[in-house]
RNA sequence: GGGCGAGUGGUGGAAUGGCAGACACGGCAGACUUAAAAUCUGCUGCCCUACGGCAUGAGGGUUCGAGUCCCUCCUCGCCCA
């Protein structure tokens, strides 16, 4: 056997070569179409474990798969590269974060270097550079004319440990916590700047057009949570006020019987009766310090309290009694409720406990007329509603809300879940808002000729977290824009996920200086033909971009390019998305539940054990994440096996979209793959003849089925099957190799295998195609044809059942008819046997692949 | 509580409604070797000496035929209450 190929020189070798040869950089060919390739940029942590690796390595296989096939394919690469982490890193270790994060971009850049992949590195963009960050600021300019910037004081959330206030997307769970740290985030009530996000609502709810996967979809509008229903006034007995109530049940509406208050309502105050006042304020000042979690959790009892005060019922006329109970909240709707404790939960349970009427008004269609033990949530007819009686709810809820709005008081409404995105950070590390304060003038927008409003080098960070950008003189102080007196510059910076955003438009052009993007380039290559990432970012970074998108493209942005490709899809950013599962690896923890890092783990047998102290670990499959120690690190097995091997394991471990385990011993077996592929593709054999005829078209069968399986789960993302495909071809090309290696068709094999390995082995291939004397780069090559007739069966085998179970096959030419196999089948033993004394009832025949006699 | 997704050998997984378990890991046996590693060959779902039977979380249904479609349930994961 011939010398071994070394596979890590074979990936150094390489990469240097593509490096030179600036081989990826995105060609400008009009007579070429365009692919634009896009994988979520990651966060600049320092350091690339194979988590990473996952994402990215089928994107690069595709963007390769789609150069072959005759494309000219964008797919670039950036970092995302504002953030806490390099706040904390300044702070524990008293350095500016932009040397932190510089530091760990010159670092990652080499690990992905050493990938291999395609990248176009032209193209990179760093959202930390004022090149980048003043399209921010340019946005939030053009935002704020538009009127879908704003500023406003209200309840947010706040994370203690970030020190920051938070969108709504970033607080999650029902626990509430941050994002980022996962600590439980705090309400706070403060002056923020948002983003419009809202006036889209309806917009982002249409899923038309879009390729995506469908769980993704259903997030957001879950997220977005449209609700139809009705919105009236009640107004408050004895006085002029009056306060505005939403539901999604106005056919339930002669069934109130009180009303309910947030606790932190503004009407609260005004309508309690002195006699009142000291209970109410009791409750009021214990509701605010619950968490919202308590507040809304069905575990706990609902509690409540009188107000003294009545509202009059819009349709009756009727008392009704206004009462204040935390399980409404304020952020919610209009922080006011109808309650009907016949046919809502939480009203039910609040009406028991404080003797409140229950009145049922909406019964099942086949109600026996007994009260309902717990409150009836489901639709039906409407009773005891007056002159509604009847009604379904469908038609109720119409008929309700148009007697509303005859009566001057509400009418129909709709209620969206989805909030204004608040993306204000009282954070360093991020995007400057470009605004002024101006005692005289308020809110002043920097001048477009100041931008880009650049951050301060020269800042000190204090222990406690706070941003250092408040203290920094040179920074804050500035005089106001419009009329000239001293005033102070906003603090507070953007959150880091407005540069994501719209970053996909900036790779089309990263250094342009006149506009965000160059539309010349933008019609080359937009939309984006496949963007790739975690589900994770279903509605932070997902719904945020198609926002953008959108407020971009009511800017004017796109304007020119619809006009010149009207047929392509300028509504949205990614008309195709596809989602990979997250790829997981054992941890170990002692019996104290502290992780183990892997160097202090050992087996017992199957037992893993810690190396000193010998106790017994327990493991567990977990995503990989520090804090759990369970990261791989892609180089160690990288500089061993070389990047192919990491990269053909990643997409053999499973279908994509699932993830999976990093299994050490499968990486063994891409190992012993490539060998055995280059030992087929490159050894000589002796004495080999030109091959027998039959031999020579079995081995073309197996090149072309090949090919046109490797195609076809290439074009469906299944990565795993591509590259079981080819190893079913290597062991194929094996067993043919000796008999065959002398005839033409063998060459035409192995340079068709060669060609199927270079968009997911792209190292490996490149060395074979040189060592098979092509000229380079197999990455310039057409992608391999398979010719219908070299792939089809010579004679095909006819599973023979009877009554479904299977009992024999027969071989047929591939052109027999349903009378053929009927008579072949009759013929057989096995078949007459089985037939022996008993009635066909029904012949069916699949053709091509079974018969099936019913027998009686 | 609601929505979505998943459940197939010892393991990762494959399978347009048509031969369940491709491909690989692990295991067993053998070859090569003084020996080991590497490599190669064979076997490897369960039951049965065999014929054959049973098997895709459980139970039902549709169908000539169900891992795949429908219904009920169980378990796990994610999202929302």
């Amino acid at each position: 056997m011939a010398e071994r190929l070394d596979l890590p020189a074979v990936t150094r070798k390489w990469q240097a070569r593509w490096e030179e040869t600036e081989l990826y950089r995105a060609g400008s060919d009009p007579a070429r179409p365009k692919k634009y390739v896009l994988t979520m940029y990651p966060y600049p942590s320092g350091d690339l474990h194979v988590g990473h690796w996952y994402p990215i390595t089928p994107t690069d296989a595709m963007a390769r798969f789609y150069r072959m096939q005759g494309s000219e394919v964008l797919y670039p690469m950036g970092f995302d590269a504002f953030g806490l982490p390099a706040e904390n890193a300044a702070i524990r270790n008293n350095i500016h974060p932009k040397t932190w994060t510089y530091g760990n971009i010159r670092r990652m850049e080499e690990q992905l270097r050493r990938m291999g992949a395609s990248f176009d590195w032209s193209r990179e963009i760093i959202t930390c550079d004022p090149e980048y960050y003043r399209w921010n600021q340019w946005f939030f300019l053009r935002f704020l004319e538009k009127g879908l910037a704003y500023r406003k004081y209200a309840p947010v959330d706040w994370c203690p440990r970030c020190n920051t206030t938070l969108a709504r997307e970033q607080v999650l769970g029902q626990e509430r916590l941050c994002e980022r740290c996962n600590s439980p985030v705090i309400r706070k009530e403060l002056e923020q700047w948002y983003l419009r996000i809202t006036q889209y609502a309806d917009e982002l709810l249409d899923f038309t057009g879009l390729d995506w996967p469908e769980r993704i979809c259903t997030l957001q509008r879950n997220w977005i949570g449209k609700s139809i229903g009705a919105e009236f006034d009640f107004a408050v007995k004895g006085a002029p006020d009056t306060f505005r109530v939403f539901t999604t049940r106005p056919d339930t509406i002669y069934g109130v019987t009180f009303a309910v208050l947030a606790p932190e309502h503004p009407l609260v105050a005004r309508i309690v009766p002195p006699d009142r006042r000291a209970e109410v304020d009791a409750y009021v000042q214990e509701a605010v310090r619950k968490t919202e979690i308590d507040r809304q959790s069905t575990e706990k009892e609902r509690t409540g309290v009188f107000t003294g005060a009545h509202a009059v019922h819009p349709l009756t006329g009727e008392d009704v009694p206004i009462y204040v109970a935390d399980y409404v909240l304020i952020t919610y709707g209009t922080g006011a409720i109808m309650a009907v404790p016949a046919h809502d939960e939480r009203d039910f349970d609040f009406a028991r406990r404080y003797g409140i009427e229950i009145r049922t008004v909406v019964v099942p269609a086949d109600w026996d007329g007994t009260p309902p033990s717990s409150a009836f949530s489901g639709e039906g007819v409407m009773v005891n509603s007056g002159p509604f009686d009847g009604c379904t709810s469908a038609d109720g809820k119409k008929a309700i809300s148009a007697e509303l709005t005859a009566r001057g008081i509400g009418g129909e409404a709709v209620q969206f879940r989805l909030r204004d995105w608040l993306i204000s950070r009282q954070r360093m590390w991020g995007t400057p808002i470009p605004v002024i304060h101006c005692p005289a003038c308020g809110a002043v927008p920097a001048p477009d000729d100041q931008l880009p409003v650049t951050l301060p080098d020269d800042v000190e960070f204090r222990p406690t977290g706070e941003s250092p950008l408040k203290f920094h003189a040179a920074f804050r102080d500035v005089s106001c824009p419009r009329c000239g007196a001293a005033a102070a510059r906003e603090t507070d910076t953007m959150d880091t996920f407005i540069d994501s955003s719209w970053y996909q438009y900036r790779f089309l052009s990263p250094h342009a200086t006149e506009q965000p993007f160059d539309p010349e380039e933008g019609l080359n290559w937009l939309p984006v033909t496949l963007y790739t990432g975690g589900a994770e970012h279903a509605v932070m970074h997902l719904l945020y971009t198609r926002f953008f998108h959108k407020a971009m493209r009511d800017l004017g942005l796109f304007d020119r390019l619809r006009e010149a490709a009207p047929e392509r899809n300028w509504d949205e950013p990614f008309p195709r998305l596809f989602n990979q599962g997250i790829i997981t690896a054992f941890s170990h923890r002692d019996p104290d539940g502290r992780y183990i890092p892997y160097s202090l783990v050992d087996y017992e047998g199957d037992q893993p054990v810690h190396k000193e102290t010998r106790e017994r670990l327990q493991s567990a499959d977990e995503k990989m994440s520090k804090s759990k120690l369970n990261v791989i690190a892609p180089d160690e097995y990288s500089d061993r096996y070389g990047a192919d091997v990491v990269r053909l394991f990643l997409m053999f471990i499973g279908p994509w979209e699932q993830g999976g385990p990093w299994n050490p011993r499968g990486v063994e077996g891409i190992v012993r793959f490539l060998h055995r592929a280059s030992a087929v593709v490159l050894d000589p054999v002796e004495g080999s003849a030109a091959g027998d005829p039959a031999a020579v078209r079995d081995l073309q069968r197996a090149v072309h089925q090949a090919v046109r399986k490797a195609t076809r789960d290439m074009e469906r993302f299944s990565f795993n099957t591509v590259v079981s495909t080819l190893m079913e071809l290597v062991n194929a090309l094996q067993r043919y190799k000796p008999a065959l290696s002398g005839a033409p068709e063998w060459g035409d094999a192995i340079e068709r295998f060669t060609l199927l390995c270079a968009p997911i082995a792209p190292h490996f291939a490149e060395e074979l195609w040189e060592r098979l004397g092509k000229p380079y780069s197999v990455h310039q090559q057409a992608w391999p044809t398979w010719d219908e007739a070299l792939a089809a069966e010579e004679s095909i085998e006819i599973v023979v059942q009877v009554n479904g179970k299977l009992r024999d096959r027969i071989r047929v030419p591939p052109d027999a008819d349903e009378a053929a196999i009927r008579a072949a089948v009759l013929e057989n033993d096995r078949i007459r046997a089985a037939l022996e004394g008993r009635q066909l009832r029904k012949f069916v025949y699949v053709p091509g692949r079974l018969a099936n006699l019913v027998l009686g």
